[in-house]
DNA sequence: CATGAATGAGACTTCATTCAT
DNA sequence: TATGAATGAAGTCTCATTCAT
């Protein structure tokens, strides 16, 4: 999990870095990369091209950082840090299961909104990824992730606001997929709001799309 | 509809064949390539990689294909070739909306079942594929494909079975998206069966998770 | 300590550079590329033999090159540009068909002795390559080639200084295979100069090696 | 020389042939096999290439020959003991300088009408090939060949039928290449007979392309 | 900080050759 | 005799990475 996994692990290579880069500095490249990334896969993006994006050959690059892998990784935990903050507020909040399905489905939505390169990779590189130690937070993050919407949906089940004749695993496979996917498509500055998508969304969701025979 | 299609044809297994059975190896070959490219991403899958899983070395794949990205194609088209003989069984026949997405989302999971890697592939690779010449099929596919749910969603809005109130396009890539990437965790041979999948998508897609409030 | 000393006073770096030198090495590397195609054969060098001679690795050579064909194209690019400066001049001169023929055997000559390993690739390759759009102006060069020869060999013939009860096409292959055949075994720094060897070659092309009978 | 390398070696590998390809066979599949090597190069040439051209599989043409480079030796070994057989003709007649000159050069083209393919061979890959001691007979037949030519030219200078100031060896490697560059264009069943080639190129060479000046 | 040049591992592909049928 | 399939060595090229300047 991010916690436990610093972003930038400490220098404990021959070359320590004296004057790291600043922030600032970093966070532009590693949207740069991220960018890069998303567009066209992680292994199928060259260094040079990530460097061409940047403006600086591709040896300039492992100044900032010590790899490839090492940008990904620093992408990936920063996405995770930042998407857990959100989720832990919303859980900490003592909303019925209703109310907390929607609050992360729309706190979801406004991570795609603001990191919309790192979920794009996040989806299409988790899964290979999980088998190096190097990325096994990401494993940590994906059971909290099935405690926090899976425990809510039984939640919902138990407490009669979430059908009970539906396969709970499915239905939290059906609901997970629904919202993420939305990645893969979404561009920032659309016509609709983050907000917007996730109302929209999760009327879907919840209410179904056939209108209703009452 | 090849509802009448047993889910696996021909059990002639081994090597038991008398015909001189040139178009079994191919497809071995191809089953085990799409295994490997679903598994690993076609980018991070290396030839010998399929090679060591077909039991024969690198150099000897090139005796049956003339590339690593001809076996892609022939992966690639032979499922959207049977995908849409059976999607366009259903759109010939003449149903009403909701039963038409009712046989698309059927006929998804089944072609899930039967093609499993190759749908796993279509989704991680397509869109990056379209910009090769060689796969400008994709994109015409996606066109039709549009077509097909887009226009019965619409059908459905018009004739009142599906909810006006929501973005239509929306609707359209929520209603595509939940059901293929169901593509990425699916196992066939699981406890549910396509069909069973297939009844309980619909189920959430139609009406919801939420319990209806009477 | 003479730290006032401006030690390292940067030239404005950039492309201010005199002595940028990155043709020069350009150069060294395509002239061993042209001894080694000159001694093997293009198809028949490898890589690695041209990144032995010039004392690096096989990959190496890519930083400078796309290709091993782009070595060759620029190899044999080079050398028509210069081959075609030195005819120009001559033809420009307006000298007589006999003197005309003299200048351009000498030139071919000092061509020869200039750029052997080029010449002697083009004697070997230029006919298969003519297929590749990207040697097209090797076929154009060859256009013009043949109208400078040819057509002097007929002003000669027009002019009375040439026999005309030859088949000129004959001629002038004979003249032109007579001329370039000897890259296959001139090296230079021999006992001939260029001038040398072009006024022997030119007196048995023009007077023949039989004595004249008078 | 071709006396001392019989064009097939007493077959001593595991694999005796029972039944060696009747002799009519062999030859077809070699003509069309010395088509392909004098059309792309012998390098540059597949094995499939030459089987497309016999209408067979590659694998098929190890029954009939030992490897590739056996065909290549046949070609070669075949042409140059017809060759030679020519030559030996001449140099036995007791025939004058110049006569023996024009004798070996009308030879020269008879051979290059019958055996285009072969000469276009030697021309291009006798010279990397002598380094093998199988085709060290090409060597022994250089020598041969110089001898020949060589002596003549020197038999002709000292009886005063040809010029005494030129170089000799100059002389030598221009007569030579003169006539074998030929095979590079030379196509048979054109216009010029290989009599009437041999006639004017025989006339410039020995009489030059100049008109003399009486 | 950045560049230019090089490294070295590994990728895809080609091809002569073998061999059971 | 010929085919179909496979082998294994080698070739061209890519790319993450290093390092002196």
């Amino acid at each position: 999990m991010p916690s436990t996994t610093p972003a930038k692990t400490p220098a404990t290579k021959k070359k320590t870095q004296v004057t790291p880069t600043p922030p600032a500095r970093r966070g532009e490249l590693l949207g740069t990369a991220a960018d890069v990334f998303a567009a066209q896969g992680y292994n199928a993006t060259t260094v040079r091209q990530i460097a061409d994006a940047a403006g600086m050959l591709a040896g300039s690059l492992y100044y900032h950082f010590d790899s490839k892998e090492s940008m990904l990784d620093e992408i990936l935990s920063t996405f995770l840090t930042e998407l857990w903050d959100g989720y832990d507020a919303v859980l900490a909040a003592g909303l019925g299961p209703r109310e907390t399905i929607e609050a992360l489905v729309t706190e979801s939505f406004r991570e795609i909104d603001r990191h919309r390169a790192a979920v794009a990779i996040y989806q299409r590189e988790a899964r290979h990824l999980t088998d190096q130690p190097r990325f096994h937070y990401l494993t940590e993050s994906q059971v909290r992730f099935e405690q926090a919407w899976l425990g809510t949906l039984e939640r919902g089940v138990a407490a009669g606001v979430f059908r009970a004749d539906l396969d709970i695993r499915l239905t939290y496979r059906f609901v997970r997929d629904t919202v993420w996917v939305a990645a893969s498509w979404y561009r920032p500055g659309g016509q609709h709001s983050p907000e917007e998508i996730a109302r929209q969304y999760l009327s879907m969701v919840l209410d179904g799309i056939a209108v209703r025979i009452t």
